[in-house]
DNA sequence: CTACTATTAGGACCTAGTCATAGAAATGCG
DNA sequence: CGCATTTCTATGACTAGGTCCTAATAGTAG
């Protein structure tokens, strides 16, 4: 027999459980961490050494500096998407991965704004000039879009003339089309 | 004569830019703050106790754990904007507030997807079931938003059959329409 | 019994502070 | 000018939450 009251876990498993504990609270102590396993505070160490895992405050050091460029990224964001083509009042495609956050949480479908965003801010870029707002747009949401799908948007200018820009915009997951727009686009320079 | 090489601010000055340095760069120690100040350590400390800003690794604590709790308000974000008033089936109201990250940087004029979002997302709202999702929609934006302004979304339901709802939803700041938008909602369990 | 791993313990040191006390320097004012 | 008051600096004692290193112990396998 190797144990009186607390039958310890072994190395890998303690290790393992520490890992995970350390991810989804990363403001946790060794201290309590030694406590919650059972251990001493050395064995949290030579634990965290071997799993290469910082101290505490390393690791909020690297939390608020991750939150710091997010907040940087989501606020110049100027296309929703990522952009891989352009020709300037001719073509443009841009491709949007759904995550978590874009989805109801309910059913799993992703928030139709999200989708009008991305087709949107792809209308806009496409447009070969400083001033452009969204006028007029008349979309059609055909398939639900769920968390993990990669949607491209494809925009294309079908009409021209010297205040409005007509942008048609058909996103598509794999081949199959969950979403489509006709975008009236304001050009120049004032109101 | 009160200097020999630098000059010193005042005590004032010195506490107002420490207080925006600080904000603008919560990861700088007193130290650091010491040498570009040109003054003590403990003069730094005695400007930070009163002005109440906590020391560095409390201020690292707190940013990751507005980090932390931003990330969930986001994903719990079920309707953009701020719901006051909601009859189901019949009327709501939501109100916007547009900020910074929400306009153009060049022209300062709010991007469109976000007045979809909040008449999108109010669309969502108003109706009474669990499963809903935008099918069409055809919207306008006849005037530009600007930063700081109070946008007001009035949505109404004004047909409705076994699987289909129409709502039309008209933004206003101040008096003004600046949004008007109809939607085609799919209720109903799947597809 | 010995070799080995896993664990624990201890001490010295570190950073970035805290709080409290004391002294020095600069400034305002009669 | 002198003196009071503000402002700044210095010092010492203490803290949390670690690092790194060495050394001792416990338990197990061959």
């Amino acid at each position: 027999m190797r144990c009186l009251l607390f039958m310890r876990k072994p190395k890998h498993v303690r290790k393992a459980e520490l890992k995970e504990t350390i991810q989804n609270n990363p403001f946790i102590t060794d201290e309590a961490l030694a406590t919650s396993f059972n251990v001493s505070i050395q064995t949290i160490r030579l634990d965290r050494l071997e799993l290469g895992i910082p101290e505490l405050r390393e690791r909020l050091k690297d939390v608020a500096r991750q939150h710091h460029d997010e907040v940087k990224a989501l606020t110049d964001e100027e296309v929703i998407g990522e952009v891989i083509d352009l020709q300037l009042d001719e073509t443009a495609i841009s491709i949007m991965e759904i995550r978590e956050e874009h989805v109801f949480t309910r059913n799993g479908i992703a928030r139709g704004h999200h989708l009008f965003a991305q087709a949107n801010s792809l209308a806009v870029a496409i447009i070969n000039d400083d001033f452009v707002v969204t006028g007029r747009a008349n979309v059609r949401f055909s398939k639900p879009v769920k968390a993990t799908e990669r949607v491209v948007a494809k925009a294309k200018v079908t009409a021209q003339d010297d205040k409005w820009t007509t942008v048609i915009v058909e996103s598509y997951v794999d081949q199959r089309r969950v979403f489509s727009g006709e975008f009236q686009m304001a050009r120049g320079h004032q109101d």
